[in-house]
DNA sequence: GCCAGGTACTGTACCGGTACAGAGTCATTT
DNA sequence: AAATGACTCTGTACCGGTACAGTACCTGGC
């Protein structure tokens, strides 16, 4: 007994492999009864519908798309961001009727995934341009939509405004008096403690922005912060970082970090170090993870919205997917989506009289 | 311009197609002179590779399997257990040159993911017998990996000890001299605060196994549990009926609970009444979480080994997929992963003299 | 000098569908 | 009575590959 196919429900019918296809995919291609009568018998044959590799050959298309994430997922799903963002993708791709496929990157085999999978499209998420996944990519002319990631020219862009938080975060910290203010980000794996500011490089593309929107505010008061850095693994490193930056003679009086996590970790610190947040530092955060309001205490931050990036993410994808099917030029935009700065009880003023003691 | 095939390079270098595909499908299959020609040539045209669409239809292979969870994303993400399990195997899945799919159940659409994607096997996790989706990938014949889910027949199955594990953990409780025991487990949506004990269905496979678990070692000692239920989530619930199980007059001076997520519950609730642990109250969690030890006092639970069963999962579907392939017979083992009461300091002896006082 | 066995390439027959342009049939319009 | 059009169903030509069984040629053994 072969495999059960199209033909053998129409043979057994008795009408053309075509309307049996037709009954499966286009049922307003027939009459009720014989479309009844050949489901009947697909039913009686065991015949469970389309095959789906076959249809995508045919058709041109799968029902799923890719998402591609810079490092390995164990690594991803560390991040409170990166895991919120991937399951709100995957929610609104079910909307949509697409499934998500996780595309590891690399493949130290002669199977690469952003080469060899199915898919009608792509999310992008994290990854330089200089990936060699993500040349795949391009190479195979996928829809592709990258998201918090350094625009490649031609590719739909889903971002967050991080600099304009950034920006907001430092001047709220100017507005309390602050003067003396760390800043605790990203780098790289072999980068940890406090560098010269001239050869920082944050990594990746959200921690240089949210460089570029401290120095917009700092620069413009005349205030120059000492900077710190720690790789995103293992949180002791921003730790100790963090230490590093609290035990400076010029202690800073308040320190910005890259995100909620490292701005736990100089909560941690200063709390080893007998500091008070805020009336002896004060520390602010970014992403408005759920942490945030978990630590003592509450954390001021920069909010996203990653529902709201990952819909816009969603959207943006399909409207390119629908694009290329109907030939219509497809958008390459580049949206940047809004932030929001959320004072909690984790910022206070300057200590002045602290301050000028140090100074002096 | 059409689109570049096979076809094409072949045209091209003057081959046949079938030598085209050998030098990318195949390279011992022709010498190298005219690989490198052929490769060349389809740089040349701007070939990527061979179509994975109609290299799955010919081939009967995707690269891809497919994973099917209960819920939305969202939701399984929202807990630590699952999110690790998922991380974990993609990790596993990535060594063996495969990429993940997630299939998003249901779909209210015309699509549904597990009858219309193509893939070469699936893991299903956490999902009843009863499940549509489970339906569709039986009829499909899909090779097929159940994890911490009821059995299905001749499907292979990896769970992990939760009978051993929660009787262990009560055993532990009777050795320590408690009598007074609370039960905390995961219920149905409807289904909160304290119940008779006849009445409990706790939702899910390891649900109704850690009761069964508890119930062994209980049962045995002549001691009858108080039972409380809570849904998944919100995390509230859980906290309303711990604080159910505390402020009973006869209050327990034990509290076993379904994970490490529900003991914080408690704990947060023993807390907010004044009870210390463990002098007044010990509380046992289940998984060994991150959070295990980061709550005050660290928490006694009862671990399983996450990585170790994404491995075991992926290893038994490649072995499917591998028999499946070869046609021998395919293994339909049912696995089961020990596991391991770790005590910490959330359990003590019971409080005799307390004990005594309010049961007189 | 003949045969065995390799290596290098080709021809044919699929894999299991879908798109699209007919071709009948029958009721309605002009 | 012929034309129009809606409704059903069918035939053919792909979609872009891979498997497998040749065929032709070369090399070495006896």
């Amino acid at each position: 007994m072969g495999r059960v196919t199209l033909q053998t429900i129409a043979d057994r019918v008795g009408v053309s492999r075509m309307t049996v296809s037709n009954a499966f995919s286009r049922p307003d291609q027939l009459s009720d009864d014989l479309r009844a009568k050949v489901l009947a018998a697909a039913d009686d044959l065991g015949y469970v519908g389309p095959d789906p590799a076959a249809r995508a050959l045919a058709r041109g298309s799968t029902g799923a798309v890719g998402m591609l994430l810079t490092d390995s997922l164990t690594e991803a799903f560390g991040d409170w961001v990166a895991t919120t963002f991937l399951a709100s993708v995957a929610d609104h791709l079910a909307g949509a009727g697409l499934a998500l496929t996780l595309l590891n990157p690399g493949g130290t085999h002669e199977i690469v995934p952003a080469r060899d999978v199915a898919m009608d499209g792509v999310l992008v998420y994290v990854c330089g341009p200089e990936s060699q996944d993500v040349a795949w990519l391009k190479r195979r002319r996928l829809p592709m939509v990258g998201v918090d990631q350094t625009p490649i020219d031609g590719v739909a862009h889903v971002n967050v405004d991080d600099r304009a938080g950034a920006r907001a975060s430092a001047q709220h910290l100017l507005e309390l008096g602050h003067r003396r203010i760390g800043i605790l980000t990203i780098g790289f794996d072999d980068q940890q403690g406090i560098v010269d500011n001239a050869a920082v490089k944050p990594y990746g593309f959200a921690g240089q922005q949210r460089l570029l929107g401290w120095s917009d505010a700092l620069d413009e008061a005349g205030v120059t912060p000492t900077i710190a850095l720690a790789p995103f693994r293992p949180a002791q490193a921003a730790y100790d970082s963090a230490r590093q930056l609290l035990q400076l003679t010029e202690r800073p009086t308040a320190v910005l970090c890259f995100s909620d996590v490292y701005a736990s970790q100089v909560l941690r610190a200063a709390g080893d170090l007998g500091l008070q947040v805020p009336s002896d530092l004060s520390v602010i955060g970014f992403d408005d993870s759920p942490l945030a309001i978990q630590l003592q205490p509450q954390l001021t931050t920069v909010r996203q919205d990653i529902q709201g990036k990952a819909h816009a993410a969603v959207s943006l994808l399909t409207k390119v997917l629908k694009a290329r099917q109907d030939g219509t030029e497809e958008p390459a935009d580049h949206l940047l989506l809004p932030v929001e700065l959320v004072v909690r009880a984790s910022t206070g003023p300057a200590a002045k009289s602290k301050a000028r003691v140090k100074a002096s």
